[in-house]
DNA sequence: CATGAATGAGTCTTCATTCAT
DNA sequence: AATGAATGAAGACTCATTCAT
């Protein structure tokens, strides 16, 4: 009956292996350079054993994108940028780099899932797109209604929502990126930059 | 002697045929996804004429990349957002959404090899990077520089000059995407709120 | 002493379960096309319990085989066609017709053997092929016999003995494939037909 | 301009080539058990040649059974067992051997495409069941054509049409088959046996 | 006897590239 | 310069069979 159990838990190892092998592959080289042979080669397992788990390639890699894109949004329902109320600005900006901060922390830790989800925001493959673009939205979404929320409260100026979302996003998602690939920026001052940029703008106050 | 010329521009005409396809294809798919016949059915080229003119896949696109990069490098070289002097901050905001909504418009006029090099950004062809790479770190030295005199004229703060120089990267190749994917979301009102936001930051000022 | 008889009895279904399913699929699907695998699941079996009882899939096939055809040869045994003397022409005839109807019969009760039956008489793999024409020649030579039995009794026209009971295979055979593939042509007008044509031939009696 | 045409024959020849190898491959072996490789090799032809002219094995075969159901879609239309009328019944019986030993001439010159054919009446394959179940129904639609008008004009008794016709066929297909597969047995005489079993039967007439 | 994860040789198929014409 | 048939290395995927538990 153990017999059974043990069965299951080295079935679930394997699996495991070839997902941890794969995710490290394709954020290397991207999906279309990774041959199934070198996943194989690496995770130690036989064609055989690969097709046990996976139909194909692709679905291999929709699994990773999934499971990426689920850390995100986890990541992203439990850090709100906008969540509490602040004594004052500096407390308020602090916050906000604290949470960019975070953000980049997320994306090195989980580098190689974020770097194929960024990858693939871009990808062609339609499967792939819908969970990105999916991802993506929910982002867009969250942030539009904690804008709302902090122009209500007075907090921000009346600006298009959507946009400004949008942009924010791209300051995200771009310093995270920059930072994964230039590991000599110091990532509090990217997270602050970050944060007083959007919220204050370049200019000098006069 | 006509002859010759004649045989130069049919020649001429059967590369520039193939790039154009190319091009259409590669931004649509990316390059992994097409293949070679495909290029040379679209384009009415035989195999064989082909390698008249590339050695080989990754030359034609290397070909692509460098004449997109250079599009792109001579408009950056002639459109500087700090570049003149203004009577007003209302002027030199108006001057910098309309740099940024002539961006968008380079962007939507050469959408192809746009949508090409922002994709290739993140490709992990190594000959390719090096390409992309040059890009930026010109764009980068290029800003960095104006927000240097910017500073020095006393019209911005003090921040990092790189990592601003990032941050407004992010911005406008982000928003030039996020435009290309979204052709609903209005130009001009892109192009207002990046350089607000990024000018004044999106809190209200007390 | 009742657990070890227990345990033969379970091996026992086991087995028979295989042969059921694998006579299900191989009649539907045909040796090459029908995977292990599905007769596994569909028996309820592990490949492990499988390989307990066959050793591999043509043994399995060859197990059927030889089954199916020992039903076909005692039916054969059991069933002569010129078996017993007829007051008149009528009853032989009638008597004929009986024959092939339950013969029919067989073939429907047995329909999945039947039909793998008559597939593998085409089928190139040599070792089932033996099996097979064996079958054939069995039948060929107690119809040989028969025949020549009946022509002494100047029952029968003196004909080639053996085309003939190659003729008449052709027909039993052929029409019992037609009836199983044609469940709407009512069987006791095939019998009699089949009968009535190879004793009396088609042509009108001047 | 030569050069087009050359180039266009070359192709016919190597797609020729794959098609008589495939033909003698199939009947000598079957469907399923002859691999591409097999084809490949016999024909001396690459693999990518060969998917220049079949997508597939399945196309390679369906093509295959396509030219063979022509040829006796052919066969059986210009040869009409009843067709012309006779002064006497021996004339006629003759004839119809004479049509008969045609059609096993026939099989035996196309002997392999044959075989395949009669094989493949028994193939699951539904895209293949298709064509060979309707070159059969058109078989059976022309004699049953036949035999009324013969019995029409009285030469024939009034018996099922359709199931003689199915009769008919059986012996036919069957007895081509048993001569391809028996050379030692002659022609002739199973023409004869044939044409004289269907006509008269194998009853003594009193 | 049973289990089912693992094996790996074998098969089909693709596609960038070549080369005779 | 152009043609397009041919090449063949490389890749994805299958499935009968094994074996440790």
């Amino acid at each position: 009956m153990d017999n059974k159990d043990n069965k299951k838990k080295k079935g679930e190892k394997t699996r495991q292996r070839i997902i941890d092998t794969a995710v490290k592959l394709f954020s290397e080289k991207g999906y279309d350079r990774v041959k199934i042979i070198d996943i194989l080669t690496q995770s130690q397992v036989s064609p055989g054993a690969f097709y046990n788990y996976f139909s194909n390639k692709e679905d291999l890699f929709l699994e990773i994108i999934r499971l990426g894109g689920e850390s995100l949004k986890e990541f992203f329902q439990q850090n709100h940028p906008f969540k509490q109320k602040f004594a004052n600005l500096e407390e308020f900006v602090s916050a906000m780099g604290a949470g960019v901060n975070y953000f980049l922390d997320f994306a090195e830790r989980n580098r190689q899932i974020f770097s194929i989800l960024f990858n693939e925001l871009l990808y062609r493959n339609p499967r792939i797109k819908l969970t990105t673009d999916e991802l993506i939205r929910d982002f867009i979404r969250i942030f539009k209604k904690q804008l709302e929320q902090a122009t209500a409260e007075g907090l921000v100026k009346n600006l298009d929502k959507e946009l400004t979302s949008w942009l924010f996003l791209c300051m995200l998602l771009g310093m995270a990126q920059v930072y994964l690939e230039n590991p000599h920026l110091p990532k509090e001052k990217i997270s602050q930059s970050l944060a007083e940029v959007f919220l204050f703008g370049v200019l000098r106050r006069s």
